[in-house]
DNA sequence: CATGAATGAGTGTTCATTCAT
DNA sequence: AATGAATGAACACTCATTCAT
């Protein structure tokens, strides 16, 4: 009765895990190439099927952007959210924030890669409006944490805080560009290592900063 | 007939003009829009005339972006090299080569983007071959101001110097995406602020290193 | 296993039920629709089955269309060679073949559309080609009975018997594409009127014509 | 300066004559293979150029069946609306009706079918929500006409308005499926013996209808 | 008998490019 | 120099059809 599916290799997959693959391969090639370089053949193919079968699977090239994208931005938010209802000070809240981006991106790297290229393009569309509310809130949740670092003396006030949101979102967002999950580093020992240049800096010296964290 | 054209203003253009004019239209609408994402008419209808009409200026679409970014890196390698060139020390040379970058910016923001969004794609014709080559020298330079640096004691030790090389190029040029020439902090203010998030962190604190700096 | 298919209040079907439940589906949606502009996806969905189901029962879609014609044709055509071969007179003739069509339309209305809508189209195909047949067949048919009643002074000789032929025919047929079995004139009432219709026309009056008919 | 294009046999032809014959092309396709069946490939074709070039003189597929129908019933209710300003008898509208109906199809043969069989499926677009207003018009145009007959007496008390009505009406327009403008019969010949076979039918015999007519 | 996943030819449409004028 | 009509390859997507289960 189960349609067992198999792979090349003789495994069976379900229906699920065949739309995870092609989504995976899909997310790749976006991510890779960028959403509107990339033919939806060449999706079909790292997915090893032909081009027409992708429509069982999927309604359009947008629905399976869509759904990487939300499915993203749905973990991303549940851990961010975690991290700002824990009522942790400003210099914490932006430690578990930068680890938590981190972990976003190990998890769904080619998700971030798309999310960071692809916003601006795609958001013309009201199916993507939820990339725009994303992108605020963020810069909300920054702001807020920023901000209050800066009114309790956590984080200088010599700064503009927009600039330093900039910096530490694209800061951390680029990263997926080159970040490997099996690289040398893994993503936690590289957001400390992010934390560490961002909060104290890049120069040596026995400074209170280093004192401090 | 007539060997001098005329704008819609009645100001006579040369040929050049024109050709700039074609590609600071090209540039901007690749930048925003994304290189795959441009079309030629769109080039040409900003620049006033018809589609058909580029290809009196310009071999092909690749031509435009080939030229915009060689120039663009032309220019930028040229600043590059006279601050490389001038025997500072690591944290001078930093210091300047930020400054550099933020006058890149400022001057070629457009070609800026573009090398940032589309080098990966176009670098796959030959052609471009020159964009994988900058990339590398750019990588090169910083690696070597970092680690000159460290050994120097200018710089922590405890961080991965390739880290910290992607850390800088990234937190630079991404700022290409939000920058804009009559914004409200000009360019070397924006260069000021980020060697300071760069070089001392952004805790607050009596460091060493703002007595440094 | 079961050799009993059981619909979906549980009733037993024969294959033969089946196959004529599908093709009941295939010819509301070709007739509502168009032949070209309904997916077997639809037959199947609008017949409770799946679109690869379809194949079971039938070889391809042209051959639905083919069984939904051809058997409507074998019927349209023994109720039309009874009265033909009845000997009436041609007023007789005309009235009863005027019956007989609204006969047809209202057992088949769908392949009656059909026959209408896709003649043209699907003949192309010499496997129809009994559609372009049961066309001549028709128009010598009504020719023969306009004809001989022009010569024995039924029928007025100042029209064009070709005119009448196409009149006749396109009137009758084209009635397919409005009438409901369960509309407020039952097919015979409509037939009639349509006689009065053809044969005396819509001006009042003590005509000669409505004393005959 | 001007673009004089040739067609294969070295006449210049103007862009609006190219798009004349390109819609020409189309209307002829659309009507004889239907709408939906007919490829752009084909219309091009038709048109002597390929199928992408179709897209520099119109939008989509959809526009030129638009241009094609909106420019036909634009005429046609031009026609239809002089008659019934014109203060004319039930009798005598009814007349000039089916005169100017057939003066349509003369003129508008492919865009007449068309409005005949795609009416129903272009419909459901709202951008052709105007055929169905014409349609409703239609009926509103001739039912008036009608009843007004019958209530004068002009016309038959005992059959069934709304059948009348569609009786006309198919009538009518299905004769554009085998009308041709250089056929034996001209247009107007043709609506002459339409108007005897309607209003005073076809059988034989002194009939007052005829005196009247 | 029916399913559901896949196929592949074909559809409407886009767009960089060409070229006679 | 610029125009505008045309080209043709490529694209996203559809759909009749196949077939292992």
């Amino acid at each position: 009765m189960s349609p067992r599916r198999r792979d090349p290799d003789g495994i069976a997959v379900s229906r699920a895990e065949r739309r995870a693959e092609v989504l995976a391969a899909a997310a790749d090639l976006f991510a890779s190439r960028g959403y509107a370089a990339t033919t939806v053949r060449e999706v079909a193919e790292a997915a090893g099927i032909l081009g027409g079968s992708l429509y069982y699977h999927f309604d359009s090239k947008e629905s399976m952007a869509d759904e990487i994208l939300s499915s993203f931005l749905g973990e991303m938010w549940a851990d961010y959210d975690r991290v700002t209802a824990a009522g942790l000070g400003p210099a914490e809240t932006f430690r578990e924030l930068i680890v938590s981006s981190f972990r976003s991106i190990d998890r769904h790297r080619a998700a971030v890669m798309m999310y960071q290229k692809e916003t601006e393009h795609l958001a013309q569309n009201p199916r993507f409006g939820y990339l725009l509310e994303s992108r605020r809130k963020f810069r909300e949740m920054w702001l807020t944490v920023l901000d209050k670092g800066v009114m309790d003396g956590t984080f200088r006030a010599d700064l503009d805080t927009g600039l330093i949101y900039r910096f530490i979102r694209d800061t951390v967002w680029v990263a997926a560009s080159w970040y490997r999950h099996d690289g040398p580093l893994p993503a936690d020992e590289i957001a400390r290592q992010y934390i560490t240049m961002t909060l104290d800096g890049i120069l040596a010296g026995e400074s209170l900063n280093a004192l401090l964290s």
